[in-house]
DNA sequence: CGTCGCTTTGATCATGATCAAGGGATGTGG
DNA sequence: CCACATCCCTTGATCATGATCAAAGCGACG
């Protein structure tokens, strides 16, 4: 259960690690991250972060460990609508919304930086660039929820669960969790089921064809995916939603191309 | 199949009727809106605006009309994975990847305006308090995803085909195109069973069951809901998700609890 | 040592898919 | 203006994917 990196010890290092393609940080942006999210707080293992209904004061940038965001429906079914990794915000887009649309929980010990509602507010009148990459990451975010609509609405059983070991893969990869072909994967199997829209046992059955045909090994908490080609081609899994356009074209256009004068920022 | 509402005869307008809650759109916003979006487009129904895979040039804002925003799987099987209705940007998220993730139908003939992403980007720098609000919006469609990845994971038939028509309510009310319990739905039922992950023949037997139970009528391309309370106990819908905090707070937060200096907008 | 969380496996069931066929409306080209 | 095609709805019969129920094993942990 080894981790490939040491986990990043505050906020804006984890930001940076995974905004570092597409949305380069500032050494000034980090700084302000720095001040924005030193106030820490560890969320243990089992315990809810955010709980649905709750009135929201912050958002919270992960720096270790994984949480997942959730719904429980009155019978008892429980959707599990997106895992936060280090490098995400949790809370969001709930942030928008007077009352948390669904609970956050912590699947394996979280560390997160917590990020007032106000500053984040803030820094749209203060540091509108920074405001524009924070906002232009939460949008991204849109594109994976578009894509597991696809997998849950339209595959079968097996090949969802390719298709959700084959996006963890990558997204671990984007902040230096997982080498080529593996990770730490602290979800018990109904998580798993509960993510994909399946029962706890059918996953189970599944998960072992998949290794059964030499596919991925599970070991401990270690998934190890042997032949990502085959495997990406069993879930039809491209990548591509999780590559956004670097974002410096965004906020910094070519000054030639600006068609709009300006105004005043703050007026 | 008469109109509720006439349609508004360019963007800014329609932008203004769904942002008129929560994101108050000042004359100065309407006029650049107005401007950015003054190059209008039709698009004939069961045409595409976008097609999967092609290079975006920019983002559409409708007008008039209903689209699709869909993904068709190697083997055939189609997944909508947003309904596209007037006051809606189509094209995003989409715009934050180089090729677009999904292709966009008009369900019914749209009207749309086209706005180049050389020009939206450049709000950030030209009027970044608009920029904020429109990235509001984006980030808000997050959570009309989420939520239906719990509709599709995790509820019946019955209950998805009644959520649906609930959501598609009390999106068209904000937009003037329904009313209290009625709107236009120009949907085959195999494309309500694509957005759903739901056969088209089964889609029949549950819509046929629907009324059976006097809940709802179709005619002609009409959809009556006679007992809204009823059907959302049914499908366990609840609307917070559409009801976003306004933005004001967002972009003009008490001037006393900004906690970060200034910095130089556009060094 | 006993409980709890998690995995594993079997047996049975049902929701919803698939296949097939027909009918009504609308539209289109000859 | 008719013939034909297409789109969409409807309904029946059958099938299968995956749910549900049940039970047992296995660590880890207190």
């Amino acid at each position: 259960m080894k981790r490939l990196a040491t986990g990043p010890a505050n906020a804006s290092e984890q930001l940076a690690r995974k905004f570092a393609e597409y949305v380069p940080l500032t050494p000034e942006d980090r700084r302000i991250v720095s001040d924005l999210g030193s106030e820490t707080r560890h969320v243990r293992r089992r315990h809810d972060l955010i709980v649905e209904g709750a009135r929201h004061r912050a958002v919270f940038l992960v720096i270790d460990g994984i949480l997942m965001r959730y719904r429980i429906l009155r019978d008892g079914r429980r959707q599990v609508v997106s895992l936060i990794i280090p490098g995400d915000f949790a809370g969001v887009p709930g942030c928008f919304f007077t009352r948390a649309l669904y609970s956050i929980k912590a699947v394996a010990d979280a560390t997160v930086a917590q990020i007032s509602l106000t500053d984040l507010y803030g820094l749209f009148a203060t540091h509108p660039k920074l405001a524009a990459k924070v906002f232009w990451s939460f949008s991204c975010d849109s594109a994976v929820y578009a894509e597991n609509l696809v997998v849950i609405g339209r595959r079968a059983a097996l090949e969802r669960v390719a298709h959700f070991l084959l996006e963890l893969l990558t997204r671990m990869q984007v902040v230096g969790l997982a080498d080529h072909r593996s990770y730490c994967l602290p979800l018990s199997q109904e998580m798993i089921g509960d993510a994909l829209g399946l029962s706890l046992a059918y996953v189970n059955r599944v998960i072992r064809e998949l290794a059964d045909d030499g596919l991925v090994t599970f070991e401990d908490q270690r998934v190890v995916i042997h032949d990502v080609e085959a495997l990406s081609a069993l879930a039809d899994f491209e990548r591509g939603y999780l590559k956004p356009v670097p974002i410096t074209e965004l906020v910094d256009p070519p000054a030639a191309e600006r068609v709009l004068h300006r105004e005043p920022l703050l007026a």
